[in-house]
DNA sequence: ACTGTACCCTGTAGGC
DNA sequence: TGCCTACAGGGTACAG
């Protein structure tokens, strides 16, 4: 999430406002086909707003439509203006063209261009009718923002009653915190000293009360985020040409990726850990996350 | 209703 | 060098 919403500040500036002259859509589907007439639908609007929920992009249209767009793993965006390539969330030296992943092109009739890349096409771009939106099957149940008022403790101990499945994917669902991926939940855990391998239902008492590990969490989760923000998102070293971001966040992993490292909580002196949850890595430390 | 697993697709790194 | 496997930041579709 953090490194969707620095591709929203990057690309706000040259897509808010213009209109959308050309569309080039270069296959049939990413993850998805793209949708009937989907060119044809692009074609004359204006960009008046751009959004994020969750990990969703949303170019608001004047049209009434909105343009939702999902990056998945590897999805990114280039602006091309002036000759000049910028990618945001990637260095230029980063930045090396790949157009044999570039999917779909935007020529907006100041000029530019965006293009937009995946390699694995694990992305997606629908449209849907703005007043339908929240209603539609992604939206409808999406969970609260990780960064906002709607994240207390009450609430994921209401939604923590009764759940048996462990910490990590409870956090991961969408439809409890929307938009904590892989990487910020091993670090929220890890700044909340709680286990990944806890059971949800821990977050709460009985009556479903948030207990004081709840609390300790909401911070955690708030923090992490906010910080990633702030730093314009993460990039794994290996793999800064495949996704929408190298922000500088991913200098600050307490756990994630660091396996076989001395934990760096004070006084704490255990070592990482990487366990496998459902196909995915999650790094903790077994001493001080209990 | 809830939970865990397999899978979508492509590229890269590391072992041999 | 080449071949093979494991793994990667996301999310969904199942079976049990």
């Amino acid at each position: 999430m953090p490194e969707v919403e620095t591709v929203r500040k990057g690309l706000a500036p040259v897509l808010v406002g213009q209109r959308i002259a050309r569309v080039e859509a270069r296959r049939a589907d990413l993850r998805f086909p793209f949708p009937e007439r989907f060119t044809e639908r692009l074609l004359g609007q204006k960009v008046t707003r751009l959004d994020r929920r969750a990990k969703y992009l949303i170019a608001a249209l004047s049209g009434g439509d909105d343009l939702v767009m999902h990056l998945g793993m590897t999805g990114r965006f280039s602006i091309v203006a002036n000759e000049a390539v910028l990618t945001p969330g990637v260095d230029a030296d980063d930045a090396a063209a790949d157009p044999k992943h570039d999917h779909v092109v935007l020529h907006l009739a100041g000029g530019g261009q965006i293009i937009y890349n995946d390699p694995r096409r694990f992305g997606f771009m629908l449209l849907i009718d703005r007043e339908e939106r929240d209603r539609h099957a992604l939206f409808r149940n999406l969970g609260v923002e990780p960064n906002g008022p709607e994240l207390t403790a009450a609430y994921l101990a209401s939604r923590a009653r009764g759940r048996k499945v462990n910490l990590k994917a409870f956090l991961m669902d969408q439809h409890v915190v929307a938009g904590l991926g892989n990487i910020y939940v091993s670090e929220a855990l890890h700044r909340a000293r709680l286990s990944p391998e806890r059971l949800a239902l821990s977050l709460g008492d009985k009556q479903g009360r948030p207990t004081e590990r709840a609390e300790r969490l909401v911070p955690a989760i708030a923090s992490v985020i906010g910080e990633a923000i702030v730093a314009g998102g993460s990039t794994i070293s290996d793999y800064r040409r495949a996704d929408g971001s190298s922000g500088g966040f991913q200098d600050r992993f307490a756990v994630y990726d660091r396996e076989g490292f001395p934990c760096q909580t004070r006084g704490c002196g255990g070592t990482i850990r990487r366990v496998v949850h459902s196909n995915r890595a999650t790094y903790y430390c077994p001493r001080c996350q209990r």
